[in-house]
RNA sequence: GGGGUCGUAGUUCAGCCCGGUUAGAACGCCGGCCUGUCACGUCGGAAGUCGUGGGUUCAAAUCCCAUCGGCCCCGCCA
């Protein structure tokens, strides 16, 4: 079996001299050689197509048995995924026989040598086609899966937008410094992937979430503009944009004011559009403040292609004789609406079933007034005066055919169940321009939230976030309604990166800490490096942090994560490639005296 | 930890509600024929622990319970 022979040679019996996917009309005459693997065949007896495949794209070649013998068999013995090394020359194809659907369509390649560098098993699933095979069976053989053009389109959008980032930094002065993966467990934030130490038995490093305090120290140690492509690890449940180990582009300045970060982040992100989809984005990006996209969006990432922007109501509803909404007035809480316009009708039965998962999830009601002209219509329509409707009008401005909702409660809970009820609607209806992108930042976060849970304040970006200069003084009196000079990038809905101006004075910081309730001397055994940097004569600092997956996903107008990764994980955190994560060999826990107890 | 959903030839799916002979289809695979196809065509063939375990029943892919796994979501996570 000659096929045999030559697969088991180290390297190819010729040079390629071209890819699949390059040769145009102008090549016609020119003999080229190619490597690839069958994408398809089409045998007919004694003339016979195959379509080979490399990562520029596809190219039809022909084996005629009266050119070369030896080829056509070689032509005869290939399957699906073989990888072939041929020789021939470009031909144009006959009028009639162009393909339109291939960029190569206008030629084919005559072929005069061919071998087989190496068969392949009947591939587990389609590679060409349906997006169909289940997506188990593709992580699981995903050398096949990253052969598929869409796959290897991804990818490749994924390093162009790196590169928009990269050029844009380096032309910007920014130095690309390496941070260590083996660092210190930290108490705030997300659970840690944790490392044992063999030579430090009882010892653990942690897996970064992320370089945050490293580039800070950084800024102490002078490098003035800093960037990484920066790997990082939590170990929390996956989700369809979340995994437990992912990219950022980590970017920090010596002495920035947040409007400098932005307008940095900004040209970068420009960049990037323009390498990884040829776009041009608008600039400078608006700002909104964290305030008024709760209030306006009920969210902190407000998706602004579509409207149905949300308003407080409780005013126009004082004194009202609905028991519920004079209840929640007079429990000082909240009414919130959202106007949905006529082209967009809700049966009673999506408006029950609504109603009916905001009670049942949070407890909370939802009510809705169909607008007619003179009359308003629906299950509460006879409790709301007329004053009521004027001043709701005046609110709202609703039209006639329009439906008015409404969510009665809590500020801080009816705010995000409205703002999610909004994004289910404008999904429902296909508000969303799809082609928009709506980028802004979401600036003056508040410092502080309260965990019901641990009964504490908790940082809402990261305990080294500096406060607001002009709210530094409600530390000592209200913390909760200091602001941080902290700012996180939007687009379309989603969160593309968020950053801060640091603390670099180490007094601040340890006043910080004592108000997250972590006292002196437990700052100095979790974060004793870095107060001791801030005492050297720490440089005002900040920055901004990015997800390269999200960008990713963006770019490549993907849903999932997964589509814009090499090799991810499964929800259970299990790669089904490499079986990952595994049971070790007793000797190699011994060496680390570690037990497992399960 | 919780909710939803899916699991049947290599792949995608039908069959499941309403239990009943040999569990079907398409693609793929194998073999034959075919010199202009490009999802080639055409003739024939092989291929299934119905995720796993238990239960109900004369009889289970089908009904019940448990369990494992994929996906989506909540919690968690910036």
């Amino acid at each position: 079996m000659p096929e045999i022979k030559q697969a088991l040679m180290p390297t190819p019996p010729w040079r390629r001299t071209d890819y699949c996917g390059a040769p145009r009309a102008k090549d016609a005459g020119r003999e080229v050689a190619l490597w690839g693997w069958v994408a398809t065949r089409r045998d007919h007896g004694s003339l016979i197509f195959i379509d080979l495949r490399d990562r520029e794209g596809i190219i039809q070649l022909v084996f005629n048995p009266e050119h070369d013998a030896a080829a056509h068999a070689v032509a005869e013995a290939a399957r699906a995924e073989f990888y072939l090394a041929v020789r021939g020359r470009v031909v144009r194809r006959s009028e009639g026989s162009v393909n339109a659907e291939l960029p190569t369509g206008e030629i084919e390649v005559v072929v005069t040598a061919a071998e087989i560098l190496n068969p392949s098993l009947p591939p587990p699933f389609p590679l060409s086609g349906a997006e169909g095979a289940a997506e188990e069976v593709r992580l699981k053989f995903r050398y096949l899966d990253l052969r598929r053009p869409e796959m290897q389109s991804n990818l490749r959008r994924r390093h162009q937008a790196l590169r928009g980032a990269r050029a844009y930094l380096d032309a910007h002065g920014f130095i690309e410094v390496e941070t260590p993966i083996l660092f210190k467990a930290t108490p705030e934030g997300a659970r840690d992937y944790l490392v044992p130490s063999r030579v430090n038995p009882g010892r653990f490093y942690a897996l970064p979430q992320s370089p945050q305090l490293l580039k800070q120290i950084l800024m102490v140690g002078g490098f003035d503009r800093y960037y990484q492509i920066a790997r990082c690890f939590r170990d929390e449940d996956l989700r369809a944009n979340r995994q437990p180990e992912f990219s950022q582009i980590d970017i920090e300045m010596t002495g920035p004011r947040p409007e400098d970060v932005h307008e940095m982040a900004e040209g970068m992100m420009a960049s990037i559009y323009q390498y990884a989809a040829e776009t041009e984005i608008e600039r400078p990006f608006p700002r909104m403040r964290y305030d008024d996209a709760m209030e306006r969006y009920g969210s902190d990432k407000p998706d602004l292609r579509f409207g149905l922007e949300m308003r407080n109501l409780s005013a126009a509803f004082a004194g009202t004789q609905f028991k519920v909404f004079a209840e929640t007035l007079a429990r000082g809480e909240q009414i919130y609406g959202l106007v949905l316009p006529a082209a967009c009708q809700l049966s009673r039965r999506e408006l029950d079933d609504m109603a009916e998962g905001l009670r049942s999830r949070q407890a909370l009601g939802l009510a809705w007034l169909k607008i007619a002209p003179d009359a308003w219509q629906g299950p509460i329509a006879k409790f709301i005066s007329d004053q009521e409707r004027t001043r709701v009008a005046e609110i709202a401005a609703p039209a006639a055919g329009d439906t008015l909702l409404m969510i009665a409660g809590a500020r801080g809970k009816v705010r995000p169940a409205l703002g999610d009820l909004r994004l289910r609607l404008g999904a429902k209806f296909d508000l969303i321009d799809r082609a928009a992108l709506k980028f802004l930042w979401v600036v003056d976060f508040p410092l502080f939230d309260f965990s019901e849970e641990e009964k504490r304040l908790v940082s809402v970006n990261h305990p080294f976030t500096a406060p607001h200069p002009d709210d530094i003084g409600l530390l000592d009196s209200e913390p909760l309604k200091a602001r941080a000079l902290a700012y996180d990038m939007v687009l379309n809905g989603q969160e593309m990166g968020g950053g801060s101006i640091r603390i670099h004075n180490a007094e601040l910081q340890l006043r910080v800490f004592e108000l997250l309730g972590i006292g002196r001397e437990e700052a100095a055994v979790k974060f004793g490096f870095l107060l001791d940097a801030l005492g050297f004569g720490a440089p005002p600092h900040g920055g901004i942090a990015f997800g390269v997956d999200r960008i990713a996903m963006m770019v490549c107008g993907t849903d999932s994560l997964r589509d814009v990764m090499a090799f991810p994980k499964t929800q259970k955190a299990v790669d089904p490639m490499s079986g990952a994560p595994s049971e070790v060999d007793p000797r190699q826990l011994r060496e680390l005296s570690i037990r497992v107890a399960l």
